[in-house]
DNA sequence: CGGTATCCTTTTGGATACTG
DNA sequence: CAGTATCCAAAAGGATACCG
């Protein structure tokens, strides 16, 4: 069995995934469009701040690409850009999920918290 | 909320999550770990030939840095080392499934499959 | 507001040689 | 067998300045 997507090959449905999610930002951005959607630029840079501009338009752009997330320009001034998650990439929601609540328990277990608070989302 | 990791902060355990398991080849090789477990590196590298020797040996450091995996080193001729998933490793197994799961459901969607055979593991 | 362009650093990857 | 060392190329990531 192989899957062939975009003059690429892959050997099973796992390294698919992980070239298309793999990027170094695209799950934050995802978990980002389950929680919030539609979501403009400027409002995802500042969910994002640790994301400069230029990494973030090239991960949305990969991504959009990839059809996970559409991307609808409006032709208004000043501009106007909103990003959602295709049915594909609503699709990912457990992917996040999992990802998550492992970092939680990984937290609990390794991690030194400083204040005992719940985490938020 | 603030998690202390290594000397890095990380604001939800997302984050510290993608910081653990987000390298390159890491979910490949936690793949192969919930598959079979113990392996040795040259079965390893047999399992998956498109990672090189010296990134599939960084890889593993890290993760057993991280105590994700733990590596044995018997003391014999030739040398014998083998790494398996530590207690918290094994705990991503629900994020490996996910993630394989999205991928054939992503490959049934967008991918031209040339051979119509299911997949294996 | 939502981008590009430019320049620079870090990470990843590949080949090859060597070692206990 | 399970690595390490070295060198080099390519890709990914990042800071900053500028643009319609």
């Amino acid at each position: 069995m192989s899957i062939h997507y975009k003059e690429k090959v892959f050997f099973n449905g796992k390294d698919l995934a992980l070239s298309v999610i793999g990027g170094r930002w695209k799950i934050a951005i995802i978990w980002c469009l389950l929680h919030q959607s539609p979501l403009r630029l400027s409002e995802m840079q500042r969910i994002l701040p640790q994301v400069n501009q230029r990494m973030l338009i090239r991960q949305l752009r990969e991504l959009e690409e990839d059809k996970v997330i559409t991307r609808t320009v409006y032709p208004v001034v000043p501009p106007k850009v909103e990003y959602q998650l295709s049915e594909i990439g609503l699709r990912l929601e457990p992917v996040v999920t999992s990802i998550c609540d492992w970092g939680d328990d990984f937290a609990e277990v390794f991690g030194e918290q400083v204040d005992k608070v719940p985490i938020e989302y």
